[in-house]
Formats: structure tokens, sequence, C-alpha cells
DNA sequence: ATAGATGGCTAT
DNA sequence: TAGCCATCTATA
């Protein structure tokens, strides 16, 4: 039945859709989750169809489709579904969320597709059939005689790259080779995939222990829609049960399956895992692929060609067909949330997508989330326990560095403020032995915080239990949750002890010192600075991996999924940084971010030693890190988040506003919690509170003002309804370039 | 979100 | 006074 009309969803920030005509032309070609290109306002835009035969009013004029680019829908009705659930729950326009969910290049109006990408690959030129023959040719070029040889051995052809990267031969050797008419240069066309450079190592999976065999069975016989939240410590073997769960849902049973991993470019050991396992099966999407590679494995993906989709958040939009299953593994990761509009969590849209397409999800983490343990606990998600690590080996020792009351002798270099003695020495041991260290430093405090010499305590406000941030001018304490102030605290509240002002040290200062005090040293650093560059977070891994490194230095991006087993040093420099961020999340934080590095001391044979230097030894999260005991720092963190409440306590919004005048933001905001307080009040709606507004703890960005305000709600069908209020009803007004924006479930209020 | 229109301000 | 930038406006 040909379609007369189509509703569209546009990428504008306007809830709703838009009526367009359809002619014969198209009519075939357009129905639910079809891309078509659309007049708006003179131009061509792409939306997506997300309704055919909409009522149309006889009185009014209608534009017209003016292209259905694609043979079949982008969007399948599974795939549509989650994107509704999303535009609803995060309060964002449908059509925003379609382009989300597209590569960037089927987004735009235009046909252009990128140039394919070209490589240089080396061919034997003339057979050198003789030995004579060749010991004549490369009589004075010995190197030129291996590589020729290493070319014909590969069966006379081979990308340059290959050569060059891989094999070793340099680059000056070849051109010879080429000069000299023996090779041949020419280029090939080829399929844009970054990730084909890293080696692709042969499929050596172990069997499954009793364990994870155990956890597979489970896993695969979990009905339609189940949640599975794996709890597995650091070295249980979890991606071994993933890829063997695979190996029976997408090899045995022809569906297909998503992997979110949380930063391929962090996790490319677990990535060549995948690519060992299922070979070209596997389509990996991560943050480093141009347009055109990711449109060539968005099509690959779309035409069934690839079946197992490895990838970062976006990933969970992959546009399969008969998903079976969609892993989160590092499910509580804060990289899964998206951090501009639309602003969707990829674990719970994974949970809603995998029970639209009747498929199990599996969340997996050493220190799951609260939210997701709390979803266990009350048995809407399936818990299941990996709690030994593979082959027996016990998890590492963790010892606390208490620096509290530390003499003024102990003081007197820099190098000893940073580094205690214990940490040092162990330090100085490790390499002895020629073994490699870890070093943890928590991210630079963007703000200063007020914590006691003598028992550690950071400064906190009475209402919202999060830690005061230290401002100049005027000289006081602020609450970025609820705008509490208060004046610089000299002593301690809880001990009368002196305070100090603190503020995280930077990567590189602490480089310059383990340069210094320790000389022989191999130190690599890594974090933003060092790891702009493309490939550069594998560099430094794989540097690490051929032990060129003795010292790996870095911010919490070293904390993950690497499994070095050389690696018998693991020192956390300084615990309360992150304990002191003001953000209720900070204490979990802190602990995932211990367990995690603890887990990367002792893969190996040889064991393992953490060090964690901290004036809060007494803290929850430091015992239960030095406890490994997930369940006690659970325990009390729920407990925390009664009173205040906090997630998964309740449920959480945060509204910033944001613009060029700083008390119009500040007005703004005000009206915008009046706005919703009148709404609550108003409906009688029961269970929500809006706190603030307060400015948000980054107050200003690139000269904009920022304000804030939080919604705490003991539902989230209530929530919903008020957020969808708030987007639709209130007006922000535009003067100063005023923006508002919705962010449920944050990971950051910063 | 974003392009095109508008209006004020600066450098020439 | 042209050109630039911040701001405004509308989207079928």
């Amino acid at each position: 039945m040909p379609r007369a009309a189509v509703s569209v969803a546009l990428p504008v920030p306007l809830h709703g859709t838009y009526t367009y005509r359809v002619d014969e032309q198209h009519a075939e070609r357009v129905e639910p989750g079809s891309r078509v290109v659309v007049p708006v306002r003179g131009r061509r835009v792409v939306g997506v169809v997300t309704a055919g035969d909409p009522v149309l009013d006889p009185g009014r004029e209608y534009r017209v489709v003016l292209e259905a680019p694609d043979d079949s829908p982008s969007f399948t009705p599974a795939l549509m579904a989650t994107c509704r659930w999303i535009a609803e729950y995060y309060a964002t326009p449908l059509g925003l969320v379609f382009r989300a969910a597209l590569p960037a290049l089927l987004t735009g109006p235009g046909k252009a597709s990128p140039a394919p990408r070209t490589r240089r690959v080396a061919s034997l030129a003339t057979p050198l059939a003789t030995l004579v023959e060749r010991d004549t040719v490369f009589k004075r070029a010995p190197k030129q005689r291996v590589a020729w040889e290493l070319l014909e051995s590969l069966g006379g052809r081979v990308p340059i790259e290959h050569l060059e990267h891989q094999l070793g031969v340099s680059s000056s050797v070849i051109t010879a080779l080429a000069r000299r008419g023996l090779v041949t240069i020419e280029r090939e066309v080829t399929m844009r995939d970054a990730f084909a450079r890293r080696p692709r190592k042969p499929s050596v999976e172990l069997q499954p222990t009793p364990a994870q065999q155990s956890t597979i069975d489970a896993l695969t016989s979990g009905a339609p829609g189940t949640v599975f939240l794996l709890h597995g410590v650091t070295g249980s073997g979890k991606t071994l049960v993933y890829i063997e769960t695979l190996r029976r849902i997408v090899m045995e049973q022809g569906r297909s399956a998503i992997v979110l991993v949380p930063e391929i470019a962090l996790t490319p050991q677990t990535v060549d895992r995948f690519r060992a396992a299922f070979g070209n099966q596997v389509a990996v999407l991560h943050s480093a692929l141009s347009d055109g590679e990711r449109l060539d494995a968005w099509r690959a993906i779309h035409s069934g060609e690839r079946r197992i989709v490895v990838g970062a958040r976006s990933a969970v939009f992959a546009p399969l067909t008969n998903v079976g299953a969609i892993i989160v593994d590092e499910e509580h990761e804060a990289s899964y949330k998206q951090g501009e509009t639309p602003r969707y969590h990829a674990r719970d849209v994974a949970v809603m997508r995998a029970r639209a397409e009747g498929a199990i999800t599996v969340l997996g983490s050493a220190t799951p989330s609260l939210e997701s343990w709390a979803n266990a606990q009350r048995g809407a998600y399936h818990l299941l326990n990996l709690p030994d690590r593979v082959g027996g080996g016990a998890l590492p020792r963790v010892q606390v560095v208490d620096l509290r009351g530390r003499k003024p002798a102990d003081l007197a270099s820099p190098f000893r403020r940073v580094f205690s003695e214990p940490l040092e020495t162990a330090l100085h041991e490790t390499i002895a032995r020629g073994e490699q260290a870890i070093l943890l430093l928590n991210r630079r405090g963007f703000s200063a915080f007020v914590q006691c010499g003598e028992c550690g305590d950071i400064a906190a406000c009475p209402n919202c239990s999060i830690s005061l941030t230290v401002h100049r001018a005027p000289e006081r304490m602020t609450c970025h949750y609820c705008g509490h102030s208060e004046p610089i605290r000299v002593a301690c509240i809880k001990c009368g002890g002196a305070t100090v002002r603190e503020r995280g040290l930077g990567t590189q200062q602490v480089e310059r010192l383990l340069l210094d005090h320790l000389p022989s040293a191999r130190v690599a650093r890594m974090d933003v600075d060092t790891t702009s560059a493309r490939w550069a977070h594998a560099d430094i891994l794989d540097r690490v991996a051929r032990r060129e490194v003795d010292i790996l230095l870095g911010t919490q991006m070293i904390a993950k999924g690497l499994d070095f087993p050389n690696v018998t040093l693991v020192g956390v420099i300084d615990a309360d940084v992150g304990m002191s961020l003001p953000d209720f999340r900070a204490a979990e934080r802190s602990f995932q971010l211990m367990a995690q590095v603890a887990g990367r001391a002792g893969r190996g044979p040889k064991g393992g030693h953490v060090y964690i230097q901290t004036r809060l030894p007494d803290h929850h999260a430091v015992r239960a890190a030095v406890e490994h005991d997930f369940r006690a720092f659970v325990r009390q963190e729920m407990l925390d988040r009664e009173f205040p409440p906090y997630p998964p306590t309740v449920r959480l919004a945060n509204i910033v506003f944001s613009a060029t005048d700083e008390p119009e933001t500040a007005a703004t905001a005000e009206r915008g919690a009046s706005f919703l307080k009148g709404l609550i009040e108003g409906r009688k709606v029961e269970g929500i509170h809006v706190i603030g507004p307060a400015p948000c703890p980054i107050d200003r960005i690139k000269n904009r003002f920022r304000w804030h305000l939080l919604i705490r709600s003991v539902n989230s069908g209530r929530l919903t309804r008020v957020l969808g209020y708030l987007a639709t009803h209130f007006d922000p007004e535009s003067r100063f370039d005023m923006r508002l924006v919705i962010d449920r479930d944050p990971v950051t209020l910063l």
C-alpha cells in the first residue's frame, strides 16, 4: 500500500513530528525507520519516518519528501522502540536521538561519500629463481635480500604498512628495491578499518573453568529480556565468559550481538580477543574511526555481513537484526553516559534494547554500579558471581600508608611529600627485580578542598554531605548542590586539628619527581596530554607489554582492563583527592578506581602488592579496597545514600542553565526552580523535590555562566513526566544565548 | 541544533 | 563604512 504522507522526526530541538506528502516516485521506499530528505526552511535535511499515513488537515499545504535514499529502513522496529524510549525518558526530541544513532555521513543530505581509502602494496617484479642470481643481485645489499625473501615467502604481495610496522623492514630498503625494479609498488583500495592495523593474534582461548562454565550455561539459558549482573573479581575471566556465550548465541543459534566496552582505545586487549575468536564476524566501532570508516562498518553491519559489534557507547545503536545478546563490559564506567544531547546512558539503553529485541543483557563488572547492584538486590536483575581468579591466583595484598600527622622531617623534600617511605622502597625493589609498577594519580582536583591534617576529615556540606569547594573572593567554602556557604575552616570540626587546603598534584610534577629520584627507571606517563594522538593509548600500553617501561604513571585511564603479568606493584598516590570531589559518587568512584587498579597487580605468578596513600585509612572505600570486599563497600555506601537521599535510593536529574550574563543565568535558574516547585505543588506530585539552584561546580565555561538545580524523585515515571513538562512548557527566554540542559541520571554534576 | 537574518561595534 | 561577531528567530 503506497503511502500518501508520512510523519517525520527532524534533527531539531522540537518535540513532535512533521508531516510531509509523498509522491508516487518515493511511495514504495518510505516506511517507519526509513531515512528521508525533506525541505526545512528552504534547506534539505535528513529526517526519519516515524509513521506512515498520518491524518492530514485538508485546509493545509504540505511540502513533499524530496528523496528516499535507501533501499531498506535504517531502523528496525526494535531499534525505533529503543529510540522512542530514549526520547521520552531523557526528555529529548526524537529526531536528535535518531541522529545520534546514525553515522555522521548518513545524517547529512549530501550524497558525496568520501573517497575510498587506498594503501600501498609491494609485489615482486622479477622472479630470481637461482641462488646464484640472488647472490649477485644482493651481493652488497643483505637487507634488501632479507626483505625480498620475506616478500617472497609471504606470497609475493604484501602491504607496505605491514612490512614496515610488523616485519621491521625499513622504508629505505623498500624504496631501494623499488628503484632497482626488483619490486613494484602500487595502490590498492582497502576496507577502511583502522583497527586492522593491530596484529591479529591466533585464537587460543582456554577451556572455561567449572565456575565460568556454569556462568555461561546460566547466561545462555536466560529467557528473552533477562538482565544479568555478572559480578566477577578482577582476573576472574569475564572476557572468556562473554566469548563463549557469544559462540553459542551467535555462532550456534545464528543471532547477532553487541559488546559494549568503555572506550576501545583503553581496552585494546579485550577487543583483540574478540577479533581473535570471531575474526571477520566482528565489526569494531571506536572513537578514532573516521567518518568514512564508520560508514563502512555501519553498512557491513546493516547488510548482515558482520553480526558481532564491539564498540563504545554509540555501538548500542548498531543496525543489527535478530539481536540475541548485549554485553556491557565494565558496566559501572561513567563513559557510558553521553555528555551531550541526547544524554543517554548506554548501559540503560542496552537493557531497553535487549528487551525490545528479545535478547539477554549481561552487565559485567568487578565493581558494579550501585544502581545495578540495587536492581539485582530487588530481583530486577539476575546476579551471577565469579568470586575467584582464574587459576586460583590470589588477589594482591593491599597496604595502607597513613599520611596523617606526618612530622615536618617527613615533608622535607618534595619527593617525600608525594612518595612515602614504604612506597619508595617498594618502587626501588620492584625495579631492581626487573618487574614493573603502575602508579595511579587521581585526576587533578579542579577545585581545592579543606582537609584535616590530623584526622583526615574533609569539610562537607551539612545538607548534601558532599565536599565543600574553596572559593576565593570572597574566601568561603561553598556547596555546589544547594548553594550553602560558610567561612573556611581553620580547625577541624571533628577533632579540632589544624586543616590544610588541598588540591591534587599534576602528572607532570610527579613524573619530574620520579625522573629525578629514580633516574634509572624508564617512566611512561599516560594522561590526556600524552594520549591525544590516534594510537597513543595502544602504543603506550604495547610498550609496557614489551617491558620497555618500568613505571607507568597515569590517571584513571590506566586502571582499566590491562593484563600485564610482570606488573607486581601498584601505588595509589593520593586516595583523598578522588574522595574530595564535590560529587555524591566520590566515594564510589574512588573505591572503583582503587579496586580496579589494584586488580592490575599480581596477575602473573610473581604475585603483587598495592600501596594506598591516604589520610582517610578508616574510610569505608579505603577499607573495602584493602579487603577486596565489594559487598562491604556497598553495604555502607547504600546507607550513606539514604540520607540525604541520592541514587539508587532516589532518581536524580540535573538541570543546567547557561548564558553569557551571570545575573540573568541565576535569575533563570531561580525561575526554573519556581516553575518546577509550582508544578509539583499545584499538581500535588508526591516524592519529588527540587534542590538549589546553585552555581555549577565549574561555574563558567568559555565565557558562559552556569547554574544548575537538582530534582530528586522517589519514582521514575513521575520524574519522566515532570521533565517532559519542563522541556515542553518552560520558556528559558533566549536572551544572552540562554540554554537549558536536562541531564537525567547524571554521572557527573560538574 | 543550526543556518540565515539582524543589529551593534571595530578597524580602516 | 565594510566586515565581523554576538544574538535572535523559525523550523511541515
